[in-house]
DNA sequence: GTTTTCGTTCGGACCACAAGTAGGG
DNA sequence: ACCCCTACTTGTGGTCCGAACGAAA
């Protein structure tokens, strides 16, 4: 089962080849915890090897493979954690998440550039680069954004995307987690999420755009575009609807909730609760989740399984204790994460700095300046024949 | 050691208006 | 089901201001 060793003080699995240092990674292949260091050590070794696929750690509990990157609280986090603390409240549980895509190949020692090897906007960048690939996100802002936003398919038809999207093998993985994550009511099921019919090369690209474009509130001038927890994503497996075979259901959790007289949720076998760091906004509900028990073992190391396809390990059995500790360690370092702010809306964003102010505050556009506008407005209007559609 | 003063830092409020949303006819 | 209209809500940035904090007297 799970190692309980520590070190230090942390509370971090440690590498299972030095035994040393806290593991960053896991490798799905060799079915092994790795530091930064045997991470790369390994995986440079030779070309086989750096087609391992391998996963971030979960940032909450720092020691399951991460399974979902939540874009609201910029974490990494695994099945259990994204459970945890996606299913407390509303809010949280529409947080954008989206399965954490595996480290591209040639990608080793610490979180270098960890949004941009997920896939994601450089919103989540912030927390893992270094300084020195903090500079080359500011460089590649703009392209990664709107790679992010439109990312046609490469190689693998079966990938709608090389980040958000994960080709073959993966998607099974990390759909088997699919009916865990879609504990409550408003959330939409990732399920769902990824479920798409099978379609030609064409259609996919045009999928991609029409499911991965959130379709509220997208007008098409957003830099970031607004999930709305509708967010549309489609997997290519449709067999993978069909009811899971007991033993793959593993991850499907019990989120039968008691109410108790404060009108909270409380999982049935928790008295331990804990305010966990993704509801930021509005009354916080004490909850935590039940311990996943996961009766999966982990086999002796030299047991390597290039193509296994089984589910991704959680931690299990674990305490109350255990679970808080790690839960408010994640607040903690939540806590130190520092947030660009996100720009919803870049033509509110262009009007509003064009806007007139006094003292900082938005002043009334004056009679001439209305006129101004106007003239400029209609001057272009009688050059072109078009209205100007404002699009930043 | 305690109190007062000064400087710095931080977060929230404020403003106008385009764009988005909801509901009714 | 669709369109149109109205009312309401949301989001945007620069500046100000008060609270909080630390250092010096």
């Amino acid at each position: 089962m799970f190692k309980e060793e520590q070190i230090g003080s942390t509370w971090a699995r440690i590498c299972d080849t030095c035994r040393s240092a806290p593991c960053t990674v896991y490798c799905r292949a060799d079915l092994a915890y790795l530091c930064s260091g045997c991470d790369a050590r390994i995986h440079a070794a030779n070309e086989l090897a750096s087609q391992h696929e391998r996963v971030w750690i979960c940032e909450a509990c720092e020691r399951a493979p991460a399974a979902f990157i939540c874009k609201a609280d910029a974490a990494s986090l695994c099945t259990s954690c994204d459970a945890d603390i996606h299913s407390a409240n509303p809010l949280a549980s529409r947080h954008h998440r989206v399965p954490v895509a595996p480290i591209s190949c040639g990608v080793y020692g610490p979180r270098a550039a960890k949004g941009s090897i997920l896939g994601l906007g450089d919103d989540l960048n912030v927390d893992f680069l270094t300084p020195e690939t903090d500079e080359v996100a500011d460089e590649d802002e703009e392209s990664e954004a709107a790679s992010w936003l439109i990312n046609p398919p490469k190689n693998n038809s079966n990938q709608l995307t090389n980040g958000l999207f994960f080709g073959g093998e993966a998607v099974d993985e990390y759909l088997d987690f699919v009916d865990f994550t879609s504990c409550q009511d408003n959330q939409v099921t990732t399920k769902q999420q990824y479920d798409v019919p099978q379609k030609s090369f064409g259609d996919q690209y045009n999928d991609q755009h029409k499911y991965y474009v959130p379709q509220k509130s997208y007008t098409g001038d957003s830099i970031v575009p607004v999930q709305n927890g509708q967010m549309k994503l489609h997997q290519f497996h449709p067999q993978q609807e069909q009811p899971l075979p007991k033993q793959n259901q593993t991850f499907q959790l019990d989120m039968e909730y008691e109410t108790s007289n404060t009108g909270y949720c409380y999982p049935p076998s928790l008295s331990h609760s804990v305010s966990v760091s993704s509801m930021d906004v509005g009354v916080v509900p004490e909850s935590t989740m039940i311990d996943v028990s996961i009766p999966h073992s982990r086999p002796c190391k030299g047991t390597i399984d290039m193509f296994s396809t089984r589910p991704i390990q959680t931690p299990t059995q674990l305490s109350a204790m255990d679970r808080e500790a790690r839960v408010l360690r994640y607040k903690e370092k939540k806590k130190n994460r520092k947030f660009v702010k996100t720009i919803r809306y870049a033509s509110r964003k262009a009007y509003a700095e064009t806007r007139p102010r006094i003292k900082g505050r938005f002043a009334k556009r004056t009679d001439a300046e209305v006129e101004v506008d106007q003239m400029f407005s209609s001057t272009l209007m009688a050059e072109t024949g078009y209205g100007i559609v404002p699009s930043f």
